[in-house]
DNA sequence: CTGTAAATTCAGAAAATTCTGAAATTTGAG
DNA sequence: CTCAAATTTCAGAATTTTCTGAATTTACAG
């Protein structure tokens, strides 16, 4: 490997992570390299920075932009493709937290809604449906909790996470001072 | 795999996703066992639903294990152990949640503190330390709301979650009932 | 203690994934 | 069109991961 010791071993954890998140180890390589990168890198300069083939590289790359993780543009008078990753690292995590999403919870909510739509033919296909839509109500309460959220713009995001669970002392708070005599107001999704 | 029709879909879904994220599709099929199940299963039941053998099912309960995510109960007068998950799921989650932090979020936020101690030797790696220092930021600050998230009982958190970006809505009407005249109060970590 | 059922370990087999080099294809300048 | 640089493809090699059966260890009833 060919690269800075700060920058390698930052290149090497990140595969290294990558790689228990279920991404190739080399493609979790060449995601860092450009991640830390001055300017846009174009496949040999991975190759040169990683030392893997030529070939690796072109696979991983290709991996890489079809998750969206990585754009290439064309240098005036030159052959070759650079690629970048965005330098907006909140843009970044959008793009990876959409494209895992759609290719992984997407497909879970269906067939967990499949599953559920069967008529249980045993106890034992019963109990397990009971189980099944626990799990669906959650992973519709968490990823309408982050379709909602991610509209947001940045900053707002930002201050959003920044107060915790301190969101919840603001609400009881209006929730009180808007009381209305006589009906209970909670703090739900039919709130405004 | 010898499960009624409806199991076998799942547990066969579940052991795909798992590998996507880094867990062996095997050990993923044991948890989905033991999730749908309707009683603790000893590590027998496992293997006669999945058709695999007992020392890779022994391999499984142990790792699950070593990620609490499977607990195990002596049956009286019956040698064997009997594995089961948490009822409630957002225990699970909470678990899971839990030990990936410790095992990849940590670690890799030591990785990016030491890394940012160091002095850059060349305006290569003074560059790659920018970067570093805005992926520090970010996952500090996904960490810093979960840790403060987390410690909510469970009908606080479905209630917070469900309300999504709708706060941000609550807190500007908050913010604008306490503003006080001469000076700005905006809704950040400070506030509260 | 003895015998037996259950659980674990682990070396090597099997399977899956990753990687490479050679060949094919694409691209664009001249 | 021609040529050469850049890129992609892909069959098989190399590596890694997973799985199994046999041997070992553990636990406990009698």
């Amino acid at each position: 490997m060919n690269l800075p010791p700060l920058c390698e071993a930052f290149v090497l954890h990140f595969g290294e992570m990558g790689s228990r998140w279920g991404i190739n180890r080399t493609v979790g390589q060449i995601y860092a390299v450009l991640f830390i990168a001055e300017h846009p890198l174009c496949a040999d300069d991975i190759v040169e920075r990683l030392g893997v083939s030529r070939s690796n590289v072109s696979m991983g790359l290709k991996e890489l932009q079809s998750w969206n993780l990585v754009r290439h543009r064309q240098v005036q008078g030159d052959r070759r493709e650079f690629f970048s990753t965005p330098d907006d690292i909140y843009a970044i995590v959008r793009t990876l937290v959409e494209e895992r999403k759609k290719r992984e919870i997407d497909p879970t909510l269906s067939m967990l809604r499949e599953l559920l739509m069967q008529a249980p033919g045993t106890p034992e296909e019963r109990h397990a449906q009971a189980r099944l839509r626990d799990m669906h109500e959650l992973i519709e309460l968490l990823t309408n909790w982050y379709a909602d959220v991610q509209k947001l713009e940045t900053e707002r995001l930002i201050q959003l996470l920044s107060l915790g669970s301190k969101v919840v002392k603001a609400l009881e708070l209006k929730d009180r001072l808007f009381a209305v005599p006589g009906g209970k107001t909670r703090a739900t999704g039919q709130n405004n």
